[in-house]
DNA sequence: TATGAATGAGGGTTCATTCAT
DNA sequence: AATGAATGAACCCTCATTCAT
């Protein structure tokens, strides 16, 4: 269902990348506002500024080219999470995680794939379910491990570290990301982040900071 | 953008509500199968047990009987909150509250409203802000002035109640609404729906019970 | 692969017939003389004089309307063949029945079904079968049947008489059917067809005449 | 229409021939499998081994290509019919003959050449007359040159000698081409050809054998 | 009011052909 | 001469919408 770069399509001359590059461009900005359904071969190829024609030289159909961009926004989304600074003291690194996070799932510029892929998981579970391995579940998996040093540190009491960590992000998306994926809100600005994200490591403090018999991760 | 029920559209005899009523079932059904755009007039027409051309005679056009759909919905959805039990003690209460919460977000039959809505935010965005508000907005409202309640009567110290009422709620999804949403995972079990739920009270509780300087829900 | 008339597709108001006897009819034109691959819906609808949705109101698809044509066709062939006048003395009957064989098959109004069918046969096995079974052989047994009957009556010495029937009718058509099929000469005149036929039937009866010792028709 | 070769297209080093020959090899598979609209540019450049720009180099378009198979392949063919042995006695002659034509007629190797052009003969009246002209006509020459000569000897006795060779050469065809190329039957086997044709050629001779008064070939 | 036949614009996709390299 | 990337017209088909009944 995800279009496998390589020999399989496309062509293989040096400047490939410039029309294959310019084509998941105009498809992510068209796919992304319109979704899946919504978007058109024609407006997509409009928007990439190629030839219908073309976009099927480089990708053998609509779902291809989806799954192309989808995997695309995906690793770079898994790849920023890696870039996610986690070091040091609790008190610091659990507000930069949070504040980058929720920047990175609340992104001003148009097009929320995140909306996108959730619209089609349904008919296409396989999208839905690898968007949120490479994404979703690789940055539980990054802040679970951090809060695991600080748990082996004896900084923090924690039962289960992914757990936790997936309670603190949603924390962080408090008042922030249901109004703004529903459209009811604008992208929050830097300082509401901030705030939220102040608001929720003081919660998720006040629960894990280690204390006899204040671990609440489990039952 | 939403049908207007009155003399715009519409007949008027006695037995109009039950052919609109019809209409509004298939239609329910087969936009929160689809989604907007894979849903088509002949299938919904087909499910609700009507003639395509019966579907004009009651709503403009597509956009108007889906704006019908989703305003239904989630006014029972908003009706369903109201219903939600908040009374009592807080260990149980909220207990109850999200649990409830997150039995309507993972609603483990086929076709989520939410992610329909969702799905259309963007090209529609009065249906997403409509929906939220009606839905979301009112649900956190509604804990809100519950948590008011305990506030006033000393048991926590919350400074705006409606913040951390949607703290509570976005908790109680750690690491079972996305997976769903996603398709990562099946509907979450009534089980694991409760320990979840439980360990974001022991959460939310270990920040704002009652205690001199313990309130976290401000800077 | 064949368009059932019926229940599965298509209006049934009481001009049913109308509409989908036009779409029929603009059809047969097209695809005999296009042939399948040659043929475009749009076309077909232009010559019906509806549009191209309409098509699809009657028959599912290309290949359903294509098989409606190739059906009414060998169907109407078919009762032609039935229609001959098999009656009476060999030396009239055979003749006669010749010549209205060789006016079907060089049926000089545009478009030869038999040839479209011929060209589509290898993609699309069952339509050439059953076009043979409704139209070829139809007609061969309805000839054998007949030799049969002579053979009873001692009129004929033939062993295989299905056999014999074919030979006959090949046997009419030399000099007269491959040109014209691929379009080397016009369609033979009523003339030029007597003239074949009756060689035909002086050679059939040279072989075939009750004599002692005269059947060729096997080993 | 067809492509003529010399200075108007194909290049002229000395391994034309070699490219040349490569498309035709290819485009004959393709076109004889899938019919003239059926084929594709694209797969006949694979066939052919070939890139798809290469073969507007040496054909001025598919049309072109098309003509110049069937030219190629005719002038096989009427090679081939000149190859038949036509010697000797009529009784050994005329069989080997008959079996040598019917197994070029039912080719159960994939791809009828005949079919092919019959099916464009409509579309394409050149390409069809040219067909029947070198192979059928040339064929029928020939076994009418042969009978003459048997005429001349006083073995037969026949006016129009062209004539009754498409007699024998249809009688031949009996019971055998029809069910094959409408594939109603697989190709047939050579014991069944030997068959068919021995009858054939019992027939003739029952006709056209020198005797008084036994000419059918006129009226 | 309710129907469903009819429409035609637009969907995704293929393919003969061109042209810069 | 040979390539293959690029094109755009045309393909089959779907579907929101209209309208005569």
């Amino acid at each position: 269902m995800v279009a496998i770069p390589g020999p399989a399509h496309g062509p293989h001359s040096e400047d490939d990348c410039t029309k294959r590059r310019q084509i998941l461009e105009g498809a992510r900005a068209v796919f992304l506002e319109l979704g899946f359904d919504g978007a058109s071969m024609g407006e997509i190829a409009k928007a990439a500024g190629v030839s219908k024609g073309t976009l099927y030289v480089y990708f053998a159909d609509k779902n291809s080219l989806f799954g192309a961009i989808v995997e695309q926004e995906s690793r770079e989304l898994g790849i920023l999470a890696f870039d996610f600074d986690l070091d040091g003291e609790v008190g610091i690194a659990l507000p930069k995680f949070g504040q980058a996070y929720i920047r990175l799932l609340c992104n001003p510029r148009g097009g929320s794939a995140i909306r996108t892929v959730m619209a089609i998981a349904e008919r296409m579970p396989e999208i839905g379910r690898g968007y949120y391995q490479r994404v979703i579940a690789t940055t539980v998996g990054r802040l679970g491990a951090y809060l695991k040093t600080q748990v082996e540190a004896g900084v923090l009491t924690i039962d289960d570290c992914d757990f936790a960590a997936s309670q603190f992000m949603m924390c962080c998306q408090a008042s922030l990301f249901l109004p703004f994926i529903f459209q009811a809100t604008p992208a929050p600005s830097p300082e509401q982040i901030a705030k939220v994200v102040d608001s929720a490591t003081r919660m998720f403090l006040a629960a894990y900071l280690a204390a006899p018999g204040a671990d609440y991760s489990s039952s």
